[in-house]
DNA sequence: CCAAAAGTGTTCACGGTACACCCATGC
DNA sequence: GCATGGGTGTACCGTGAACACTTTTGG
């Protein structure tokens, strides 16, 4: 049994990037896979499977995602497609790699999964990856880093509810780079794209600070008449 | 004879939009073939194929321009990756799709290739198109217009000499909107990024204007500093 | 000498950047 | 009362935008 076509095909895969935001230990995290099979096995690797029929590239990224890690709902884009004859050593397979967002929040220690071995580990220190997915990796931060600054895609890292410390240290996280604590307040509110919840933070050995949520609806408004967010 | 396998798979295609611009016309070009045959006979498309064992992406999109086309040299980009079921009526197809940008005096008439109907339209009005090569012309379009701002790659539009005007309507052509003549010379001169040739336009009906060429090593050495191309 | 495009400076408004202190809260 | 982050305003500078006339060349 099986499928016979009359040219070779190449198969086609879907692969995510997952980046959370570990705000406690100020660092970006991407969700990875221990591979218990060759090739690689024991090397890790991004959460990714093969392209179904009558699925599109999208659900197929979402679907490998939801089984892999029970991850559903997320910020999804697709990065760059990968196929050189090579980089799968099983035969030539060319995949499709998304990038996510997701609030860390929400999928907190899966380590314990069903015997699948699922962490998060710093972008900045990651473990051998199987596959091409180090260059994967690179590329998905250099896309991150870059759009980050001209579309509230930050947003997607943080709580629903979160302060504007919360939000700097975001871009302060992503970016690698100090910005300035009046300069960045002045701007992010001269948007208008925040609103304040009217409500503090709890718990905190200090002045409590304000929260805010980003206005979505506004911020359509917004585009519809050429403005461009910016950092 | 054929290929067997134990899970079916989608066809892998690439497809590329190249973009030529016609400045005595003062219009962006995108190069077409006439399909010869079902789906979508007698409709317009974009040079591409399926891609074969043992090359990359990057390759296959070269080979099947030099095939269709002709064209070899080019600035090629990988654009996106579409892959929805039913895009190709024959069956589940996912096309990686590129753009490249040509000098359109090197490849000027080709309409009478070898029986092949391959012809420059106006991006503004292309013909009917086949498959979903409506919405791939509209994205590759949205980038071309987004990275012509942020990256010298508008200089691949232009012959190797080439005057500050014509710089300047090429900005104009592909921004869709006009550009002060004073404020673009200031700007352009004022990165550097251009050798004067102390040579003039020959055979125009009007003061000759100065040509230049854009200095690569130089943007490379810039980029290098952290400089960063702005239009 | 006329038509056509080349070439050239200044002013103004706005946004980015630099920078330091007081405030509220919990322990 | 002290430690910890929260919250605030002003001055300067550089860049983007607006704007009109003179020069050169060929026909």
């Amino acid at each position: 049994m099986g499928y016979t076509y009359q040219y070779p095909r190449p198969s086609v895969t879907v692969d995510c990037v997952v980046f959370g935001l570990d705000l406690a230990a100020e660092d970006l995290k991407v969700l990875l896979i221990q591979r218990k099979k060759d090739p690689f096995a024991g090397l890790w690797a991004f959460p990714g499977g093969f392209v179904e029929e009558d699925e599109t590239l999208e659900e197929s990224a979402k679907r490998e995602l939801q089984e892999e890690t029970g991850i559903s709902r997320l910020y999804l884009e697709q990065l760059y497609t990968f196929g050189d004859p090579g980089r799968d050593p099983r035969g030539h397979t060319v995949t499709v790699a998304y990038y996510a967002l997701v609030k860390l929040s929400d999928h907190t220690p899966k380590a314990a999964d069903d015997a699948k071995a699922v962490d998060w580990f710093s972008v900045s220190k990651p473990p051998k990856l199987a596959f091409d997915h180090a260059k994967i990796l690179k590329m998905a931060l250099a896309r991150l880093r870059a759009k980050v600054r001209y579309q509230p895609i930050g947003f997607e890292l943080l709580p629903a509810k979160f302060t504007l410390s919360q939000l700097q240290r975001l871009y302060e996280i992503v970016l690698e780079r100090p910005l300035d604590k009046r300069n960045f307040r002045k701007k992010i509110l001269g948007m208008g794209l925040l609103i304040d919840l009217e409500e503090t933070q709890k718990d905190v050995a200090h002045r409590a600070a304000q929260l805010y949520r980003f206005d979505e609806e506004r911020y359509r408004g917004l585009v519809a008449e050429g403005f461009n967010f910016e950092i």
